[in-house]
DNA sequence: TTGTAGGCGTTATCAA
DNA sequence: TTGATAACGCCTACAA
């Protein structure tokens, strides 16, 4: 393996370097001859360009970085495999920056850009002060997913997680709850407000009291949910509904009632929070939030690679829904 | 944003740019006045080296691939997450490559490595030809996890994933059983036919009957699992023991006896593979067997950039065992 | 300790 | 259509 580069095959093919670059980038202003003995001298040398060399002479990259709290979740997941495969199809490279939701990853992933290291960035649910984000990225072609800045500068694309918690909550209005608990994220998460604001319109619109007692706050994770609700079910007065804001949540809610001998949804109807693959599996099956993670993944990537093109974009903002999942948890019956 | 390069910095500082280059490479061979001059310029121009100027002057990039075979398992995703926070400490980044299965965008991957785009690569289990991946791969570093190419000089770590199933069966076994059941996954992956050897082995080994008729190929997914049990269980003679080659085939099975009428473990005592979250989640949760995803990860990723650096390495083909996870569903009893 | 200058392997401009 | 040559921005002998 001594390094063979373009000079060799030139070389090989008695022709200059500039012909040996063209056939990589514009094979049509070569001779058919040319070509030919190019493409030879490349097979026998067993050549592959330097993509380095090519990067720092084009100032790009082909490469778009995706900064995500933690790969683990499957929600993010989802995201970023149609990221891959829109940024594939697109002849781009996905770097990977999982932050482990620590901001000073999120911060040091982020210069990756002004370092040139790749051409755009796809931020996914960023938790670093917006105006931060703004001065680092200065201009460079960088795409937010579901974070609502309505006031950035930066192209977002998000889904109204506050409409979600008010369908799902009024979804359990509808079949006649008015006794409903909330389980809310980490309420350090931008999210979690949004998520709960959801659901305390949701109350008010239909002239429910809320009550403070019925509002927890968990971590997303399973345990957390089990925690809770072994917790609320021993309050004197018990809700009759909840409303989880993760399904991991809610299933832990689920087997806390179970262990406390009671059944859902009969005595408590679980409504959580992202349609994970356990949600459809689980016994009961819960109902959930679906958020759109595929189209959260395709825009925003679509979004980046017509931003480092120059291109203008129409929509700057893009607004997604998520969607009711009716399965059994929540006590719907079909008629 | 006028790009901004050394030569500016050392201009504003009145330095040499190679003094500027020293300030970040070699701190110390720079006087303490002339460091606190280039501090200052770099600040005053918000100045980032180019990375790939850096990267081709140096003929390294700090960058390592991982080729996965889908991202959105969380199997891989926790040995993915492993691998990015070993290199994150070494200050290495990830660029990923989700081949969906495809054997031709494994390919197209592993070329990134004759590009120089990358140091080096982890490939999880592989699925292109082994002498393929020798001829591309070329003395490039590159650590192979999750195949047993005993004869590869490639360096490989992975699970003994044939003993793992004998492991399983035989906690069956030793639980009374005699007619026990197996879920394989699908019989073109090498990996599946390993985990059926398992089986068979330790059917043998103990001096029982293998009923032909009691080994299903599945696809490792949920509905393959309910599927196959529902069909199972509609045969004259009936298993009273099942090993499944994934968790998510494991709780199909369960979900489908339940749907029979039958209990898990009483009627059918079952053993998953994976050690999925949900495992621990369902009902009953699962036994099964963890694979040890950190460590694979972790361990390749050293290996690998210990390969990088050039350093020799004292094992080029380690092998780690998988861990039997005694839940509900086998029927074991504490005594 | 500092500066000068050559080169990493391409691409792109320009002239032939 | 082709070839010579100057960048791209940085690192690193080597010399001062």
């Amino acid at each position: 393996m001594p390094k063979v580069t373009m000079d060799d095959v030139a070389r090989k093919a008695s022709v200059s370097i500039a012909t040996v670059s063209r056939v990589y980038t514009d094979p049509d202003k070569v001779s058919p001859k040319n070509r030919e003995k190019v493409f030879r001298a490349i097979e026998e040398l067993n050549y592959q360009p330097n993509a380095l060399a090519r990067n720092l002479r084009r100032l790009q990259t082909n490469t778009i970085l995706i900064i995500i709290p933690n790969i683990v979740n499957t929600f993010f997941t989802f995201i970023l495999k149609s990221i891959q495969d829109v940024a594939f199809e697109n002849n781009y490279q996905v770097l990977l920056g999982d932050t482990d939701r620590s901001l000073e990853r999120e911060e040091q992933y982020l210069y990756l850009l002004q370092q040139k290291l790749v051409d755009g960035v796809i931020l996914l649910f960023p938790r670093l002060n917006p105006s931060l984000i703004e001065e680092i990225v200065d201009n460079h072609p960088v795409v937010i997913v579901g974070q609502p800045l309505f006031d950035s500068k930066i192209p977002t694309v998000t889904n109204d997680t506050c409409l979600s918690t008010q369908i799902a909550t009024e979804h359990l209005i509808k079949l006649g709850h008015s006794k409903i608990a909330y389980f809310s994220g980490p309420l350090n998460f931008l999210l979690s407000h949004d998520r709960l604001k959801g659901f305390r319109l949701a109350m008010v619109k239909h002239g429910l009291k809320i009550d403070e007692s019925f509002i927890f706050e968990g971590d997303f994770y399973f345990q957390s949910g089990y925690e809770l609700a072994a917790k609320m079910l021993s309050l004197p007065d018990l809700p009759t509904a909840l409303v989880a804001g993760s399904d991991e949540m809610a299933i832990g809610a689920i087997k806390a009632a179970r262990a406390l001998g009671k059944v859902v949804p009969r005595d408590l109807a679980v409504i959580g929070f992202d349609d994970i693959k356990m949600a459809s599996i689980c016994e009961p099956s819960l109902s959930t939030m679906a958020q759109p993670a595929d189209e959260l993944g395709r825009i925003s990537t679509e979004m980046l690679l017509a931003l480092i093109k120059g291109e203008t974009i129409k929509e700057r903002f893009v607004l997604l829904y998520d969607k009711l999942v009716i399965r059994e948890s929540c006590g719907f019956k079909k008629v």
